[in-house]
DNA sequence: CGGTGGCTTGACTCTCCTCAATGTGGGTGG
DNA sequence: CCACCCACATTGAGGAGAGTCAAGCCACCG
């Protein structure tokens, strides 16, 4: 599909019709890097900030483009991915709301983010962000601590990706998105997958059959149920847990 | 091997000896996170530093264990790795002088670092580095960009993992190191490999096996010589590049 | 000189990929 | 309301790339 260019969409520059900053996401104040931060400097935040809504599928920016804006997640789930020229892809990351993405080096994004479901973002233009990073220290703080968190993550991920079978992959990835799940307040047991088979293999460094197949064979074993596309029910916790650190058969 | 003690080692607080900071390194102190500080803030981040030389593999702290302090290289090579419960490990990265690991969440490092070659380390206690951060912005902002270059770094790495062949993982992994070592003023092609093959095979998520024959099978292809045990010839870059990026068969 | 550790090479195995067919659910239009 | 379509998911058969197991090679070192 031809990708939709940013600026057809609702993009309102809330600072400036006076709108609260942050709106309709309480959850996200505590975990996206505006929290921890005093009334007064939310709104200084907010000067260089730009709210947009955009549909599934859509492409936020691609690698190489030159790097000017920081985004933050809303509401909604986005996926981060590098490719190779014959069109192979790795998923680096799903990013849900309260996530950041966007920081890069003077060479550009060095991924691609795409929605993958209708989702909202906070867009803050570099330049600008970097000019408040001096004068709100908290802010700085946090954006660091963010980072060192996905350095862990993407760490985590290689030891995935490099070591472990499809089966503790994908075992890992439920076990992830459970306690993701639970984070947020919702339940742990049956978790939401928002995104295609695709995406879960491009994630995982697997193909899509090999993904289906693993979902059965977990189902047949009693460790997981599908009660529904896009659903899964974790039955045996314990099992997963095992399987995902190279423990269980 | 038995884990010697950290402090069996001429572990000297140079601060308290007068000794000059970041000593016999000037291209490390281009390269490092005490880069581009004054005089003044160099000794105020000597007050909080230990300087350590150490032996080949040896283990500098292990996953999990209490993060209490931040290591910047001044000379030689580093490995951090992950295990898995069996024995699986992956290695996810190899750092070299002016590089800094040791940056970890509340539930201690997410990974072990150990030697590769015999080398010499920076030690700073994270408590007193935290409380110098706010005095010095310049060093939090150079620690947070170092940062997000390594999260690029794991990033790329991903891919590699995910989505490349054993051939072309070793191409990747000869170029990296050969740009690393153009960057330190090294000449770009006779490179040192100071890791074992059962490194190598880690890092690339193979086996020392794969590792093997994939060099001959570059040998045989003339794109890469072995003139010596430790290091590599890359004799057709082109050729390298290509693969390297998925290009070439 | 034999021992040791690291590297290479070979034969065989197996997990996961490839290719292909079939199934399924949601949306559209007659 | 049903037939059709389309994208996505599942399932199957066969093959390939990398892993496993095992032997041999080489340099180094006591």
């Amino acid at each position: 599909m031809p990708p939709l260019d940013y600026d057809d969409h609702k993009v309102s520059r809330e600072a400036d019709i006076g709108a609260p900053p942050c709106r309709n996401c309480d959850v996200v104040r505590e975990i996206a890097f505006c929290a921890e931060l005093s009334h007064d400097e939310i709104k200084r935040l907010a000067t260089v900030r730009c709210h947009a809504h955009l549909p599934a599928s859509f492409t936020v920016f691609r690698e190489g483009d030159p790097a000017d804006h920081v985004y933050s997640i809303a509401a909604g789930a986005v996926k981060l991915y590098k490719l190779l020229s014959d069109g192979r892809r790795q998923i680096i990351g799903f990013l849900f709301s309260g996530e950041m993405f966007g920081l890069g080096l003077d060479n550009g994004y060095a991924y691609t983010a795409e929605t993958v479901t209708q989702t909202q973002l906070c867009r803050f233009t570099h330049r600008k962000l970097d000019s408040l990073l001096g004068d709100i220290p908290k802010l700085e703080r946090k954006m660091f601590s963010m980072t060192v968190k996905d350095l862990i993550a993407a760490q985590e991920q290689m030891l995935l990706l490099g070591r472990k079978t499809a089966r503790e992959k994908v075992a890992t990835f439920l076990l992830k998105l459970s306690s993701r799940a639970e984070m947020q307040g919702l339940p742990a047991s049956p978790i939401a997958l928002p995104m295609s088979r695709a995406d879960i293999a491009d994630y995982l460094g697997l193909t899509i059959e090999t993904v289906s197949r693993t979902f059965t064979q977990l189902k047949r074993d009693g460790i997981i149920g599908l009660p529904a596309s896009g659903y899964v029910l974790l039955t045996d916790d314990k099992a997963l847990r095992e399987l995902a650190e190279g423990g269980g058969g």
